[in-house]
DNA sequence: TTAAAAAGATGACATTTGTCATCTTAGAAA
DNA sequence: TTTCTAAGATGACAAATGTCATCTTTTTAA
């Protein structure tokens, strides 16, 4: 779902997200009370909403959304990334934020969301109990970027290096290296427990 | 939950049983009547039962059980692999089959069934569409042996070959022959993708 | 008791994988 | 512009993996 109080903003998000086969744009508003209507008629899996509005702002529609439904999935647009909005929008629940700027990162940060993560930026943020090896049962945050991401999940989708490497155009080597900073921050070993830990942890999350 | 008319039967697996950490007996009982009542009530998610019981066989009470929840999974006890009654079970839809005489594998077998599977004697088959790989859907139908089945599962947890190997008082090289057969078996190319198998076939299956 | 299967072990081999240090290049910042 | 930095590429290397053919040992069946 996707809401902006500026229509045309709307339009070509609408555009873009619908381009993939993936995503459906299930309601589309241009102000906070439109979607909190919205919201709770269509139920949909993220809600991508311009931080800034007229009459009621994202922030304050967030947090009646919240208040409904503590699963939400919000994640906010934004113009600068220093808007000091932000803070208090993610301490409401929020699951990130993201610059209008940045058109190639919608798609992916918003699948991440929708796999449970968190997005600031272009930065996707993963926080929850690592379920793989013994009996390490705290909570560690991770960092991962888009490219980690798209990485992991062609590894979950059991591609060797260099099926992977065709798939993205890099090198071999790049994908090789890549895997193995991931395995190092999460504290994995090898690609194995890597997509054990995507079907444990990642997908529908 | 366990039924057999010869209480004998029922403590000493009800012992076996509850031995294993994962395995919990939610019910015993001595009849068909009984299995039925108690099935209800209970809900396991396996029912252990010997097929032949003076009243009411376990054929019958599986028939209405069956009859009732479809989903029902129903393990039969036998002492004699020939049982003619096998083959109508079967046709019901219960699961399979176990000789009494075999206890070391009522165990597997009974997580075997529980994951999805189908056992006949020591033999698990699993007939399921293939998840993995392009666009298959065609529905093939596995034989795994409890020992394959076993190794699957290690792989499912991250282990190495080492580990494995280890886990199971097996050498190393005995472990790589038994995961290149599987392999073989399920059509995949590497540990990854049958991790990847698992999690998506035979894991809550 | 002997023959025939299974189950397991071994060794050799080609690939794949993960790690690391080092390089190139392109974009951001000064 | 020049400098700095991040993304990507390369090459070398050890270890892990998967495949095979060949043995040995155990179990089962005749």
């Amino acid at each position: 779902m996707v809401i902006d109080d500026d229509r045309l903003v709307v339009t070509s998000l609408k555009t873009i997200l619908e381009a993939d086969a993936e995503i459906q744009v299930v309601g589309t508003g241009t102000s906070g009370r439109q979607a909190i209507e919205l919201y709770h008629k269509t139920k949909p899996d993220v809600l991508l909403m311009d931080i800034r509005m007229e009459g009621m702002t994202g922030i304050k529609a967030a947090e009646k959304i919240l208040a409904a439904d503590p699963e939400a999935k919000i994640l906010f647009l934004t113009t600068f990334s220093d808007d000091d909005y932000i803070v208090s929008a993610l301490r409401l629940g929020a699951k990130g934020y993201l610059l209008k700027q940045n058109y190639e990162s919608i798609i992916p940060s918003l699948k991440a969301v929708q796999m449970g993560l968190r997005v600031f930026g272009d930065q996707i943020i993963t926080k929850m109990p690592l379920a793989l090896g013994t009996d390490k049962t705290s909570t560690v945050e991770y960092d991962l970027n888009e490219k980690e991401l798209a990485i992991i999940t062609q590894v979950a989708n059991g591609l060797s290096n260099k099926e992977i490497a065709q798939a993205l155009y890099l090198s071999e080597g790049t994908v090789r290296n890549y895997i193995s900073v991931i395995l190092e921050k999460l504290q994995l070993r090898d690609r194995t427990q890597l997509a054990i830990f995507y079907y444990k942890n990642l997908k529908h999350a």
